[in-house]
DNA sequence: GTCTATACTAGGATAGAC
DNA sequence: GTCTATCCTAGTATAGAC
């Protein structure tokens, strides 16, 4: 909620709102979040969000579509620092990296989640399988094979639904008993973290 | 739509729209799909489905338990089936394609996505952590090591995925090209199957 | 066991002022 | 560039009849 009425240039009121809308639909998903809430987020009008966007769809697109590019932007930036040795552990775990840092914004994340649930909405969908296509195209550009490819969009699936459903909320924080056998499941996910306790 | 107004016991009626629930959740997810359409899905009135369940998110909520339950049934049946072997590769294959089987049904699948991205409810939020919990605990009987565990549930989710943004729609089936890049991964994905064209 | 009627709230989008 | 007022539809839930 910025101060109210200030005029400002559209292209940046534009980015203002996009950002508000990112919280908003990472917490609401497309359809449980209303333009209103959207709005108050950024501190403007209901009906200018929609009036700048034209419908709540198009503004989740926008968002949605930022969330994709990220992550092959991400990607992309590993394969731009220097040579890419396809067979080095190391050089894997930048890629890694590349995405769990991404993934430290827990907006991203949820958006991605929900745009992917979301695709039986038919502009959905398109976003999504040109969003995955485009990412799929990045990693091959490491050299990897496709199955190489595979398994390391694989693991990235894991961790965007583990992180969704909260199964890291609290764990290795004494919260084990709480979280039962999902605890395992969590540690198998992440060994390098220190154990509970 | 079954026939109007005829009466039926309660606990069939139930199951009715409870089957009912899960295809229009399937659909909308469970912000996006109103006590209205379960109800004319059921051939039952509005305020029947909200009387017989007590609230939208009650349904939801069993909907997508029934969801999280056949899964554990379906790896328990595997390892009830007789002596599981964690170094077989047959076993592994038994214990995927008890997997997939479930994912041929295109509603259960969507109310799991629907149900991961929308945890930040509180209440379905526990529903995906005890449901992941309940499935690791049972794979784990396999004799799998907990990373080996990890794994098998990594690809489940990367399907999962694919499956939901309609990726492997058309796939093999001379659409390559509108699919692009991401015809390869699905390609990689499942290398079993014949190749398009 | 199931319906009709209805109360009440919320949400997307438009019109038009400033 | 941004707001207020407003329209209209849809959605959850309740009350009470049959």
């Amino acid at each position: 909620m910025s101060s109210v009425n200030a005029r400002m240039p559209a292209e940046e009121r534009r980015a203002l709102i996009l950002q508000a809308a990112t919280r908003a639909f990472a917490a609401g998903g497309y359809a449980g979040t209303s333009t209103d809430v959207i709005a108050k987020e950024a501190g403007v009008s209901q009906p200018y969000v929609v009036r700048m966007f034209g419908t709540k769809l198009d503004l989740f697109l926008g968002v949605y579509g930022n969330a994709c590019e990220r992550i092959v932007a991400a990607f992309r930036a590993v394969l731009d620092e220097g040579p890419f040795d396809p067979a080095s552990e190391e050089d894997k775990d930048r890629m890694a990296e590349a995405y769990t840092g991404l993934l430290e914004d827990s907006d991203f994340l949820h958006v991605l989640m929900h745009g992917f649930s979301a695709s039986a909405v038919p502009e959905i969908g398109v976003a999504s399988r040109e969003g995955m296509g485009r990412i799929f195209a990045t990693l091959r550009e490491t050299g990897w094979t496709g199955e190489e490819v595979r398994d390391f969009i694989a693991y990235g699936m894991l961790l965007n639904v583990l992180l969704s459903i909260g199964a890291f909320d609290g764990a290795f924080a004494g919260r084990d008993r709480e979280l039962g056998p999902l605890a395992d499941l969590v540690r198998a996910c992440a060994p390098d973290l220190p154990d509970a306790q």
